[in-house]
DNA sequence: TTTTAATCGAGACGGTACGTCCTGTCTTTCT
DNA sequence: AGAAAGACAGGACGTACCGTCTCGATTAAAA
């Protein structure tokens, strides 16, 4: 294979910096409990930033949001593995209320909810982040469908509806707080709910 | 004896008609698929309005919004008695889920709940409306206790938190629409749930 | 002629409290240094007055400025009679430039002239009043013309548009006050014009 | 020497273009006849300009209109050098007259003296273009008393108020046009004025 | 004495302008 | 070519004011 598609790519280079700096600025931004709205002109001075690098890499407003958003809410919550589903529920959700509730984290979530819904670039990449949270869940459900805990029926993107609803709901509207417990309660009840035929 | 309220309100009377034109008309332009977000402005114009009349009587935009909404998406989902908890939830469910999946009702409620994470105001009505809808169905499920069908040490928040959280999940992110036989499906799951005793 | 067309008048009368309170209020608030605008919200709170009772009865805002200003700047300059025509024109002028040099009365007048440039009514009637005014300084010196101390081919009105044109000009732009001196000398310089003859 | 006053100054330039246009615009709405009142708004709109623009570079509305009115009143109003002072005040203030009885002028000229009487910044700008037009009619007279025209004691300022003061005075009022004869009669008095010894 | 009509204080109303704020683009200079 | 700085067009915000329109209470002449 002879073609070299290479761009050599003059001029500057991404400042990697830069990203990272609107990154963070924009969740610590997101996560004041003072409802300051957050504002490109406001980013862009708190990261020691000119407006356009943020337009030049980012669509919109919403975008940069909703990816700093996702940096922070998305990785490192583990994928459990303790042999029962029940563990594993027990084990991912508390993990996940665990982040979800945390004070700065529960602000960045509901205002990116908030943004994607006028946003069409958040819109989307809220929807792809939200895929992704659903897929590691489901995983955990099919692993335990393998082994044999799962009834055959069983709607298991319901169930998944089902936790991540009450987590979005709690955090969205705040009459409650995400703690241990309600993570628990809900794992076993989903776990059962998992393993119920439906002929009754 | 007769309550004698009386208070002599000197000076004109707030103008019914213009209330009800700014409601409607908040709930309409809210409903509109096209991006464009509502405006203060678009509202006065086209109610017929003056700005200061929104204002007199509304703190901010998002509480008109909110109003508007909770008036639509409150009323008439008819309190169900079929006589078991499983049948009055596969009801109270179905209807719910339905008005909400309506396209209007499901826009309207998006960007009510977007608002809501903005204004203060519009936090606060929406806390008091998702309150007041979840007083409902918790009354169903308390009246389902009265009949023995639940189990002493369940949890009915969380019944009520899986619920409307399965439908504002749904609503907010759009991955998946809100159907009869999912309303149905969830009916069955947590009248399940509400009847589990703890020790299995 | 037996067409008796005298309408009785039946109902409440006029109240004159109320007209010479809101006239009173007016001078006062025009008076203010501050430059907070006076408003017929303003003027009607402070005199106790609903502003309907102001629009009853004056067209417009500068209606009302107008005649306060008129009350206030138009009376009791005497018209003098010393037997001059220098001595008269010292009299009056230092009389008008005293008046007029009143901290409250020059503000009361710079915007009177100010509100007279936007509205009708008040233009119509600021012509009036300076109207009035020239007209009592013509008289002035028709006076001394029939004593023969005016050149017949003198230009009387060119003379008043001096006298009076010092003064709005220094109430407009502030550039200096009136002082007696000035109207002095200005009384003397015109009283010289008045007397020479055309014919060098 | 060169003075190195060089800033760098980073970032886009004032749009000239859009500067002319502000104040061209400007200056054509105040000289509107019917008595639409000028607004930011509108002339933001005329000029092809966003609002923001405006008072980026002037403090509040009366300051642009006191700008325009000043590029347009001040300039092209030759000083004159006939030898005589009554030569030299014939035809500044037929000029000046002219000028100023343009009705496009006359009405820049009246609404901008308003503006000012309400407008801090307006008022500020006044004075300073009220100033500048007596510094060159000063400038005339003092040529004079070199040339030994003028007496000692004559009140050059007076002279000047009454100039101005009868210009200002009927353009404000009304009352009477600002024709040529008027200002050959006044230049004739003001010269007279100014040669007069105050001991005849 | 009752009726009728006009005035009053209070205050809501439609409309318009204000001056601020924010978005996403464009321009300039420097690196 | 990328970056910081910052001006730009456009447009919404929430406030202020104008002049009009109720509302119930008051006052005076007419019936």
């Amino acid at each position: 294979m002879t073609g070299d598609t290479r761009r050599p790519h003059t001029g500057r280079r991404r400042n990697e910096a830069a990203r990272r700096a609107i990154l963070d600025v924009a969740v610590e931004l997101l996560g004041r409990t003072d409802d300051a709205p957050v504002t490109i002109d406001t980013i862009a001075a708190a990261a020691g930033v000119g407006k356009q690098t943020i337009y030049r890499w980012w669509p919109s407003k919403g975008a940069v949001l909703l990816e700093a958003m996702a940096e922070r809410a998305g990785h490192d919550i583990p994928v459990p593995d303790t042999g029962t589903l029940r563990g594993d529920l027990d084990e991912f959700l508390t993990a996940t209320f665990r982040r979800a509730g945390m004070r700065l984290t529960a602000t960045v979530l509901r205002h990116s909810m908030a943004e994607a819904q006028r946003d069409q670039h958040a819109r989307e990449q809220m929807r792809a982040f939200v895929g992704a949270r659903r897929d590691v869940l489901r995983g955990v459900l099919a692993r335990a469908r393998d082994r044999g805990e799962i009834a055959p029926d069983a709607d298991l993107d319901l169930i998944v509806d089902q936790a991540y609803g009450v987590l979005w709901y709690r955090i969205l509207t705040g009459h409650a707080p995400l703690g241990d417990a309600d993570a628990s309660r809900l794992a076993r009840a989903l776990s059962d709910q998992a393993a119920a035929t439906l002929t009754p």
